[in-house]
DNA sequence: GAACAGCATTCTGTATACAAACTAGATTGT
DNA sequence: ACAATCTAGTTTGTATACAGAATGCTGTTC
């Protein structure tokens, strides 16, 4: 039986599998787990106190997600992608977020500007401390925020999903305390641009910010 | 053990699984399970030939991807939406489909029009011939061909999947045979645009086509 | 020393079991 | 006659078992 190992309290049953879904996700996107490592289930067993079937199934859920892929022959392991790959999923990722930062543009409440800002200054933070694990949650968050500025949740779940998908390759370029007050700064031409009354101009300053994210995330992969 | 109903030569383990969220996700998309309807694994089981853990992993992929959602207190349903829903999917679909349609536009190889030209030759045949299955399997090919002409594996899979969640809804504005022509008839207009070297014309007209899906589906939902 | 073959161990895909929760129907009380 | 409660059956989340496939290690031969 469930040996209460990062067991918590939960609301009903089903979220067991869920909570191991998310802890491997964000593990992945932080590149916790590298790119191409074999998964070892007995080892998850082991360490969330639960048996194969729901360390199985959240699996399963992130294979749907693109997260892992399957293994040649059986198992699963974490996605790898060659440059060109790489590529293609920053051109899909370009493509939703210039959208994000078009409709968030248009639709920004001030609930959601208050956000965004609060977002920023948890960067400009985490940044000036060098606190690497705090800059990439805070910068997870910046960008979460904007998502929910569109009001829509769907274009928010596929961002959120090529997020997911490329945390690993992205967060090494945060390998020095400059490289993240970097980052940090040019979320301000992004957040005037948003806060502008021309939502095409949020959305080419998306896309520029997509690119140099892209061309620093090419170098160090 | 599998009793082979419905089961196909595999190439090795784990298809089982694949096997079962193909069809699935087929019959959802077609509309054949209603918006709401509980799944019931038993009967999933049955049907298949196989025991709970393969259907239940399909089942966990198909809840990964939206086109399941997990049940209030246990168990799984199909996805369903509110006209509000309905609308913010399709804002984030238009999207999607829109950039296909620009990087197809930009891309286009011969094989890509040829493929093209002949999907859509089968989405005229159907519709001529009053077979609304054929034809909604012919449209699904014939956007698939979109995607593929983009030469980029991520956003077709975005794109697809979004297909695939709005399938059932879309689906109900196929319901006369007038239906169909008008459908195909459509196409002809966004294919000579994706075909001219207008990348952002073919863009808009993409915008269109799927604006004009939205209203007929909103019509019939 | 290297390569190949065989054997043993490990891992995983799927089957089955168990227990808990939920639902439906029947019975009882007002 | 209606409402509430109880019971039984069904469904599902998770545990465990089993069998087959894959991998790794060891020994032998060239």
């Amino acid at each position: 039986m469930a040996k209460a190992v990062e067991k918590q309290a939960t609301s009903g049953r089903g979220s067991t599998v869920q909570r191991i879904e998310a802890a491997l996700t964000a593990e992945i996107s932080a590149g916790a787990l590298a790119p191409g490592e074999r998964i070892d289930e007995v080892k998850l067993t082991e360490r969330f106190g639960v048996s194969r079937t729901p360390v199985r199934e959240a699996l399963s859920r992130l294979v749907a997600q693109g997260i892992l892929i399957p293994g040649e022959k059986r198992g699963v392991r974490v996605a790898e992608y060659s440059r060109e790959q790489l590529a293609q999923i920053f051109e899909a990722m370009h493509e939703i977020e210039a959208a994000c930062a078009r409709v968030a543009a248009q639709r920004l409440t001030l609930l959601a500007r208050v956000e965004i800002e609060a977002a920023q200054a948890n960067c400009m933070a985490a940044a000036k401390a060098g606190d690497r694990p705090a800059y990439l949650a805070a910068n997870e968050a910046f960008h979460l925020a904007i998502y929910k500025a569109t009001g829509n949740p769907y274009m928010a779940e596929i961002a959120s999903e090529f997020r997911n998908r490329t945390g690993a390759a992205r967060a090494k370029k945060f390998s020095k305390p400059e490289d993240l007050l970097a980052s940090a700064k040019s979320h301000e031409k992004l957040i005037a641009l948003i806060f502008s009354e021309d939502s095409n101009a949020a959305s080419d300053g998306m896309r520029e910010h997509m690119a140099r994210s892209f061309r620093e995330t090419l170098a160090v992969n």
